[in-house]
DNA sequence: TTGCGTGCAAAGGTTTTGCATGGCA
DNA sequence: TGCCATGCAAAACCTTTGCACGCAA
């Protein structure tokens, strides 16, 4: 989109095998193995250049979870405006799970923060963390 | 708090230091750096291993900003429940600013979230990412 | 033919780990 | 004295970079 002088096979699959990820998470390394056990392997290299490409294009979005595992992407690219806005991540500092989360009140959160702090909130790249039901289910057994 | 047989001077250093940083963030290369030009140097094996600990005490809160840089610390052991479930973090992914809110309106995401979604969220370890009010002041000018 | 995109390997930075030593109780 | 905590160096981990080659246009 912003600039792709020559387009290349790699190019191509990374795409193709991303738009059918939608709603999943992946890692660089998920991709890259991915393309490995087909026999259309992809250097480590050029699956972080292009995911990194993707990101700045709109097409991915990347959460930074922990530092201890490696960052998260979304493809995101085909959703359409009024879904981003409630579109919002919720991590399990227990069980380390990403939950999705789609939901209209959490939008007036962006609304909030822009208004009465001028801050306009990213909720594609923000990460609520905290302790998911069942979780919280299990320690009260506890 | 949770165990800590033997008390050692490494560990009075570093409280008594990080104390004094209440209300700003800091890497672990930051508290380094800090006791390398003291003349009473902690490895940075230790450092990273106090500072652990005393995130699982509840005396610290650990940020990841994003994963090219360092985990952010941050002292909030002798801050006061009222005021934790208020205290936010903004990240603006413009000028890379890490900003303290204080509001009570965002307390309510976490009600929210608690009612309906079963979520417990942790407000001490969640940032908003977005763009701050003078960088988007800027954008619009260009 | 031109020069961008790829892939390999090496480097980068942060954090963790193994192991011998030091120091608290 | 017993054994945890420290410190050094090396390793681990994810990600980026240098450079030569391949391939799109």
């Amino acid at each position: 989109m912003i600039k792709a002088k020559y387009r290349t096979r790699q190019q191509d699959l990374l795409l193709s095998y991303l738009r059918q990820t939608q709603g999943k998470h992946f890692t660089a390394e998920d991709v890259r193995a991915h393309f490995e056990q087909t026999n259309a392997a992809i250097g480590t290299a050029t699956v972080y250049r292009n995911l990194e490409k993707l990101v700045s294009e709109g097409i991915l979005t990347k959460y930074v979870i922990d530092e201890h595992s490696a960052a998260c992407f979304e493809y995101t690219g085909e959703r359409c405006c009024r879904d981003e806005e409630k579109h919002f991540h919720l991590k399990c500092e227990v069980c380390g799970r990403l939950i999705h989360l789609e939901c209209d009140e959490l939008a007036c959160i962006s609304m909030h923060l822009q208004k009465d702090h001028g801050f306009t909130m990213n909720p594609l790249r923000t990460v609520f963390y905290g302790v998911c039901a069942e979780c919280g289910k299990k320690g009260e057994n506890q």
